[in-house]
DNA sequence: ATGAAAGCGCTAACAC
DNA sequence: GTGTTAGCGCTTTCAT
């Protein structure tokens, strides 16, 4: 067996059931729009299986025209999980409509991602899907625009570019009302110091849902860190001091680092204070203690809906870039309000 | 531009430029081993690049045979940042060699895996680098026998199958000698539970670097815990009891759930305990209070040495498989013995 | 109901 | 030096 030459070809097949390549093709792709005698089709098909035909697939797509494969370029695959769950996600769903994925690593660098995009086009991709680890805007790469693509986890306001997002209003809103859910009324919300559309979204979602709940919204319950384990933990001080027994975190890593600063002040969780994250980073949240109840980062559901969009099953037409819900992932990190 | 059937061709720049395909083949393909006039090659080039000629992938390598694809199988792209570090590493090695990677993900699933390897067989796949996100024995699956394929993170006994796989052994004796550098002698090892070749490996990396130091190995020192946050967590007590002043836990998680038990007990780290974990999770180990001294598994550089042993470039024949060092990744959890 | 043959875009002998 | 041409393995009219 093993490489290269020795391959069973249609041919092969052809001559050994003693039919013409043409047949052999048509019961091989099961052809139903072709009439082929019952006889001729099984004792075909005998032969593929005997001889354990495979087809060549380059040679499918060259004379089909029009290839199987979908590009993915992703700038952080290796530095995040979450990259993964987009790979994942577009994976499925390609494979369901009979993609192939191609998948690319850039890490940020515009050379490969050149090179990459160009290497897509040379494999005739039907499309490539350009993806961003977290969401942001970005500007469409100029070879992009050789291919059909579609943009997921960024978008390019005014570039004509369709495009997925997660719906970051949606998930700060969703946030909120878990606590609100637990009887809070006085929350507070630590967004993030970097502008972005999660840090906007989010602190709307977190006034959309006080508003739906009739509570006046008060700018000293919003603070800011940097998003990740640091930014947490230096936000204690400041957040305690508000004397809140709820909490929305920008993310789950922030949440890692306030879990520390409350230990470290004998204070519990949720007893003390409810917290909730985001992101759903599960390394983290799902094994802190207690578990953090946090929002979803739809990364999967981001992959797949890119293919659809791409394949045209779903529509995202124009400057709003396609929303994707932010579920929310209730764990042990909210109790009700005293 | 854009799709399909528009492109520009060989024969289109051969027109163009008014030589024959072949000439443009070997200016395109900038061939040294044929002799043209430097005057052609410059028209020819010339008409290329204002064509905005792209060689089409597919007929290159139907028309060569052998493709320039790597099949990459995954067993949990989407669960954890490590088969993004995998597939990081071998598409950088490919790309060097002028291959692309084929990713599938199969989340364990074996007929998500059978259809995978057909698919990449399908392709021609020059070979397959069948991965697992953590090091295990595995059993080759059948079809990919069909292909040339090395195993990346895992391994087959007697199965006569390359494979490459962290260096636990090594891995254990760096982490210990990190306490050992540090100058502690009653260091304890906090082991998995899990049956795995990194729980034998790391033990004996561990007696080893005290053996070196001519330190008796005391088994009342070896604990073992699940592998998570949760072991690291409920551990605690039974290590602290043993009054040692530095311990190497078998993983990042075990040390995060440790650093909580730690500071819930008011015990700092690394002034009570030197602690030093395994894997470098970047998200938990470089973001702990203090960050954790670790040793890395080395994901990248294992899919990238799969790719060059998959393409005879380095060696790793038989029942040995290649192992690839663990670095260690000083951080802040070690202090000197006091 | 099945076969013959013309490509798909490119490479690689082999001519001239 | 450069052009001709025969495939690579398959799909797809068009005959028969």
């Amino acid at each position: 067996m093993a490489r290269g030459q020795g391959r069973i070809t249609l041919q092969d097949v052809a001559d050994a059931a003693g039919v013409s390549v043409a047949t052999v093709s048509f019961v091989a792709n099961n052809r139903q729009d072709v009439r082929l005698t019952d006889a001729t089709r099984e004792r075909v098909q005998e032969v593929i299986d005997r001889l354990g035909y495979r087809p060549n697939a380059l040679a499918k797509n060259l004379a089909s025209g029009g290839s199987k494969f979908i590009g993915l370029v992703a700038d952080a695959i290796a530095t995040t999980p979450f990259a993964g769950q987009i790979i994942h996600g577009a994976q499925d769903e390609a494979w369901k409509h009979g993609y192939v994925l191609l998948v690319a690593n850039t890490e940020g660098n515009e050379d490969a991602e050149r090179e990459a995009i160009s290497m897509m086009l040379e494999h005739q991709v039907r499309g490539i899907l350009y993806s961003t680890w977290f969401h942001r805007e970005t500007v469409v790469p100029t070879a992009l625009r050789e291919a059909d693509f579609v943009l997921v986890d960024c978008f390019a306001p005014g570039a004509d570019a369709r495009a997925v997002v997660p719906d970051e209003q949606q998930g700060g809103r969703t946030a909120t009302e878990l606590l609100l859910a637990a009887g809070h009324r006085r929350i507070a919300f630590v967004n993030a110091t970097t502008p972005s559309p999660a840090v906007t979204g989010r602190l709307a979602g977190y006034r959309e849902a006080l508003a739906a709940a009739g509570i006046p919204y008060d700018p000293a319950l919003v603070l800011e860190a940097t998003p990740d384990q640091e930014g947490g933990w230096e936000i204690a001080d400041q957040l305690l001091a508000l004397g809140v027994k709820a909490a929305f975190l920008y993310n789950d890593r922030q949440g890692m680092g306030f879990y520390d600063a409350a230990r470290r002040r004998g204070l519990s969780i949720p007893e003390d204070i409810s917290i909730v994250g985001f992101d759903n980073q599960e390394v983290i949240a799902a094994h802190l203690r207690p578990p953090l109840t946090t929002v979803a980062l739809p990364h999967y559901e981001l992959g797949a809906a890119g293919v659809r969009v791409l394949l045209g099953l779903e529509d995202a037409s124009g400057e709003t870039p396609l929303r994707v819900t932010c579920p929310p992932v209730p764990r042990e990190s909210v109790a009700a309000a005293g």
